[in-house]
DNA sequence: TCCTGCGGTTAATGTTCGTTAACCTCGCTC
DNA sequence: GAGCGAGGTTAACGAACATTAACCGCAGGA
């Protein structure tokens, strides 16, 4: 509860990866916290389990943290930030080099594929565990989330003008879960081959929007593309 | 970790749902239940709280459970077994029907649709919480969403023979993604209206599957190395 | 009318867990 | 080479919580 940040080495958010190569011991166990959380739940994993699996134990934790919660907060707000800023950048970029909007689209899709594939505890941990922020910071997580969304809502309704913002706002929605579904997928080498899995994903994205926007009767067999 | 059932009132696992109209105690304490552990996490519900939902106190809920555990194992066992009983009754139609196989996947996506609409929390605790339950229903629960997963990827192969065997099991997954993604949809009430949103989902669905089974020229080239 | 068992209650128990306290030990800097 | 702060350690504390104990009222069959 103490919003004092007792012990906490750096002012604020900048993620600061590293160096170079090795990371900071707060970065291994915010990487660490990351995949104990998206596999066990936050509730389900105690602090010294993080300390151990940094090589420190239990409250030594305390020396760069003010505590559990201070860790989810900055991993749900960093991936907040790094998912919307990145669409914000590929966006500016497609539209800064004139390019279609299905280019935009496109730059959207792979960039958040990027993402699900390099990171999938966090993926998991983003819309599992919000509810555990303290107020300020779930609403931080959620205004960046609903800009990310809005983002992409913009540029679906570019591509497929058929589609109503309430339509285009759910099939994000869709896609997104289509896209972050890969953690679920058991185990990372059940995955055929990360590049096959990016294009896959990819085609799978582009034909559900393609599809959500044709809005013709109800036979099954004339979703015949091309 | 008592594995000795102590007040089991009901020796299995049938749900019996409700002879009319109202539920049984029983059922109302795995509705809230179902409910509360969806809404923040199986770890962070107390059973106080589990209590106070259907109007009794804490304990009283060892009346009708085990344990806090059972009562989730009863909730995902019951719904992996819905699911793959409700896709296998379909399928089985589908051919008795003599239907082709772009009917029967039809089916499936409307049947899966239809249950990720109606028990949102259900679904969200299907792939959630799966880690905490006993080894034996562990099993269970993993076996049954396994051959859930092996229906729809014959029944995707037969629609689209372009996809093997390992992407028409990403993409199965995928498009699970995409029909779970409701619940996570805010609000009930930010859906326009369940006949239509189902329609939008089911046209996404249709749309994933058939643009994955396209492999063509195309490239949405999304693989950039940074 | 008695008694039995179902479905409650509150109080107690034991554990787990986040957090704090107190203490220690290096590596640097003056 | 004294001082000091960063980053550890173990022990202690207190709250939360699942579970159990002990007790109770009442519906309904004998």
């Amino acid at each position: 509860m103490s919003t004092e940040t007792p012990t906490e080495p750096h002012g604020a958010a900048s993620p600061a990866p590293s160096p170079s190569g090795a990371l900071s011991r707060r970065d291994q166990i915010l990487r660490e916290a990351a995949r104990l959380f998206a596999e066990r739940g936050f509730h389900g994993v105690g602090v010294d389990e993080i300390g151990a699996a940094v090589g420190i134990s239990g409250p030594g934790l305390y020396r760069h943290f003010a505590g559990k919660d201070a860790m989810l907060a900055e991993l749900l707000v960093g991936i907040s930030e790094r998912l919307h800023e990145g669409g914000r950048m590929r966006l500016a970029e497609a539209v800064a080099a004139d390019a279609p909007a299905t280019e935009a689209l496109d730059a959207l899709i792979a960039g958040h594929i990027d993402f699900a594939l390099n990171d999938r505890a966090l993926i998991t941990l983003h819309d599992r565990e919000l509810d555990r922020l303290r107020d300020a910071d779930r609403k931080r997580v959620r205004r960046l989330q609903r800009e990310y969304v809005e983002l992409w809502v913009s540029v679906v309704r570019e591509v497929h003008p058929e589609l109503d913002e309430a339509e285009a706002r759910t099939a994000v929605h869709a896609v997104f879960g289509l896209l972050n579904s890969t953690p679920r997928l058991s185990r990372p080498a059940a995955l055929p081959d990360q590049a096959v899995t990016a294009a896959l994903l990819h085609r799978l994205a582009r034909g559900a929007f393609a599809a959500g926007a044709v809005r013709n009767g109800t036979a099954p067999d004339g979703i015949r593309p091309d």
